[in-house]
DNA sequence: AATAATATTTAGATTTGCCTAAAAATAAAA
DNA sequence: TTTTATTTTTAGGCAAATCTAAATATTATT
């Protein structure tokens, strides 16, 4: 149930290098840790043991359920420490990844889950990656809807649910293209119409249709 | 410059247990880390090879100047981290202390400062210990004078400076007695006069002379 | 002062996480 | 399909932090 700060950072790294079920290399994992492939093998057997990961000799390794839902919910401490560390401590966003690094391995779940409320559930980190939850659900920030961001929240017009001629239109009389950073500034419960802002123009209202069709990534601060 | 948990935890643990100069014993040592004698030799050695501590075999240890400079330190940060959990993220006061023994650890002294300002600066735990402030100075809380606090802070009345009869009478006259629960209600600038709130009674004010002249002990919320 | 009781240290092991150097397996090239 | 290059594993070791059991020093008691 508890897991060495070696552990984790093992855990974490093979979630990072991780791409589409595909296995990852020994000699990949220790570039990624800096350390020697020697190491690599002794601790994918220990981590094998205690069945956080699939491993066997020279075929490379991938982390089981068990260890993706270690993976997520140490993302999850890292992400929300930097988000404290960047909104509450004034900490500039390149300087926050280092501290939170530490901070991470500090296991108590009632402090990650009253962290999250003291900060409001954010859902992106000051690097525009997302937050997972408490149940370690995540959502993919690549094809977000319009519609699910939140007023102040900036994201980055990314795609299109339908590309009927109306609606290509309509975009173009609103000046949004592919690439168009949008700012939310308020929602109307109503009719879930938004009143965005994008670069060079006044703010104006979408429809909710509108805001549905709109694919979007999130895109943080400065 | 940088020391294990375990190293950390030593120091603390002296630091504890060496009350007026007067030397730890190895055994004393032992039965607070909930460990074996044998161990506690180990690692004093180690911590006398790195400057921490003073040591002679059989002759137990107590802190080195440095070794001091590190506790005051550690205890900062943990101080300042249960500050923060019962503060906002609404621990209670009971339930602080193990998740700060981990949260001390993590050593970037900018997070540490941030915290601090951020918090505003408390100079008392939760359960109402001092913290120390960031070059080390703490203020020992058996004699502050009651001028020293601030408003919203509670203290116990605990002593007298001058124990004149018209001082005495003064605090008759106001029913302040050792013991009493003493709420800072407004400090005034201009002459350092306290408004102050004692149980069953309405808020009055007190001259600076007065809050000068009584000892209080700070007292947690509830 | 001699003996008994207690406290402390040493000796030798264990576990975790890492290392280097050598051996073995796999992948790439001739 | 051999040969060569690369990747991965094994073997053996080291440092940190702990342990048990045995040796030694200190303190207390006759
Ligand atoms: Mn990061
Ligand atoms: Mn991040
Ligand atoms: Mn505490
Ligand atoms: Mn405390």
């Amino acid at each position: 149930m508890n897991y060495t700060i070696s552990e984790e950072n093992y855990i974490k790294a093979i979630f990072r290098l991780q791409r589409a079920g595909k296995t990852v290399s020994t000699n990949a994992l220790a570039l990624e840790l800096e350390t020697k492939p020697a190491s690599i093998t002794d601790m994918l057997k220990k981590l094998k043991a205690k069945k956080l990961v699939l491993y066997s000799p020279y075929q490379g390794c991938r982390l089981s359920s068990e260890g993706s839902k270690l993976a997520l919910s140490i993302v999850r401490r890292h992400r929300l420490w930097e988000y404290f560390l960047a909104e509450k401590l004034q900490f500039k966003w390149d300087e926050v990844h280092e501290v939170a690094e530490e901070l991470e391995h500090v296991s108590s779940k009632q402090l990650i889950e009253r962290l999250d409320a003291f900060l409001g559930f954010p859902r992106f980190d000051p690097h525009g990656d997302p937050i997972p939850d408490s149940t370690g659900k995540i959502t993919m920030p690549e094809l977000v809807k319009l519609i699910t961001l939140r007023p102040c929240e900036r994201a980055r017009v990314s795609g299109l649910t339908d590309q009927s001629a109306d609606m290509l239109k309509l975009l173009k009389q609103r000046k949004i293209n592919i690439g168009t950073i949008v700012t939310i500034n308020k929602k109307f419960e109503f009719d879930q119409s938004l009143e965005i802002e994008i670069p060079e123009s006044i703010p104006f209202i979408i429809s909710e249709q509108t805001a549905q069709n709109i694919l979007v990534q999130y895109e943080p601060e400065s």
